[in-house]
DNA sequence: AGGGTCATTCGGCAGATGGCTAATAGTATC
DNA sequence: GATACTATTAGCCATCTGCCGAATGACCCT
């Protein structure tokens, strides 16, 4: 746990924007700037002034009581993502892609793995997906160092995005917001539809990217992929 | 290497006691204060300062920029230590303990693992030994966080520490330096006693700690250790 | 005894931080 | 439309950072 703090201190700190380091922590962490300052004992504003690089070097005092911030709340709510978070072992590939030979539609996809839309399922046509990346939500977000957190969306344009190991389905789309080039489409892998956090379908609304869910096993997504090629 | 810069630099934002943090890492890079004060272009007292916790936060740009010049010092050195913290591999055990039944001395257990003395030998027979710990330097300082960098050293009294994986000696000797609970000697593994660093030296002198070396292979030694039993 | 490197302490100062309040605005939900 | 929650922006100010220079002690060396 503490080596987590570590890692979150630590990314803040030597980001390059570290109002947007922090930012990503906390939507990771699924807490608002209100709640977050009410928690501090300080105002919203300042928060967003954090978060917005108002001050370039915030002091290692702001960074600590803000990890510690994070780390309480979720501990209050039952320390769900913590626990995730710590059971993630290293060492371990995080994605895997299938592509495609020709293209396809996100219907087309859907309907092969048995996926649900959630979110923007008018745009599921109109875009051709010519593969799809299979990630592992969690250990993207633990071991992509902060400056290359957005470096493997660079090829997902035209791409679906699989996240496996995802419980709300908040962490994958905060991620995907912070890309500079998203992908066509995000599928959560093993999440009821009615599970899905609601900040997640919001991003996915104000992205046009269609998000849906799918409770198919791993191993038959892949076959199906793979033969769909 | 990304990924120590953001250990040590969470490290140091997370202490209670982040000067003495910074202090570690500048030691264990083996930088004086005024040589980092040199390549950091400020004077050698603002690094005292940062050192004795007269700013009690300070920015993460201080902190950013203190991790660089250390990484670009030993680079352009040869990048020797960080390729030696690099290579450690993670999950392994890095302490193991043998003790003996009845005390013996220094001098015995020298003569029996063929160590030389390299100071402090006038009291290499005044401390009654009952144990020997073997510590892996590099794994000590990388894997303990700060708060329990010293934790492993409270039962240390009346023993022995020995050190492998050192080069210099230095290391591991600021972390006796930092240790409130110190150990009877210190024995560095596979290093020629003319290559133990000067700063090491002076340590165990100031310290009053005999400080040794044996070039035995770390089988055969506890072999020896397991015999003296 | 003097010179060199090492580190510490302290007063001082420009400028930045850390915080506030108030105003603004986008989305949801009622 | 009103209310509530979200986040952002701007002006303001006390305090603290970030850095300096100078003075002070340790050492070690020759």
């Amino acid at each position: 746990m503490d080596q987590l703090k570590v890692k979150i201190a630590g990314e803040i700190a030597l980001s390059s924007d570290p109002g947007n380091a922090m930012k990503k922590w906390r939507e990771v962490f699924g807490v608002s700037q209100s709640d977050l300052s009410h928690y501090l004992g300080i105002s919203p504003s300042t928060i967003s002034d954090y978060e917005s690089n108002r001050r370039k070097s915030p002091g290692i005092g702001v960074i600590r009581r803000f990890v510690d911030a994070l780390f309480q709340i979720d501990l209050k709510a039952g320390g769900e993502l913590i626990k995730r978070f710590m059971e993630a072992e290293p060492e371990q590939k995080f994605f895997e892609a299938v592509d495609f030979s020709k293209a396809t539609t996100g219907a087309k996809l859907l309907e092969a793995i048995q996926g649900e839309c959630v979110a923007c399922s008018r745009k599921v046509d109109e875009l051709p997906l010519y593969g799809v990346t299979i990630l592992d939500s969690i250990k993207i977000i633990l071991e992509l160092p902060y400056e290359s957190f957005v470096r493997i969306y660079s090829t997902t344009s035209q791409r679906a995005l699989l996240f496996t190991g995802t419980s709300t389905g908040r962490s994958p789309m905060v991620a995907v917001r912070l890309a500079p080039i998203k992908p066509a489409m995000v599928i959560l892998h093993d999440l009821p539809a009615d599970k899905v956090d609601r900040l997640a379908v919001k991003i996915a609304e104000s992205e046009g990217i269609p998000l849906a869910v799918t409770k198919l096993g791993l191993s038959e997504i892949k076959k199906k992929l793979e033969a769909s090629v």
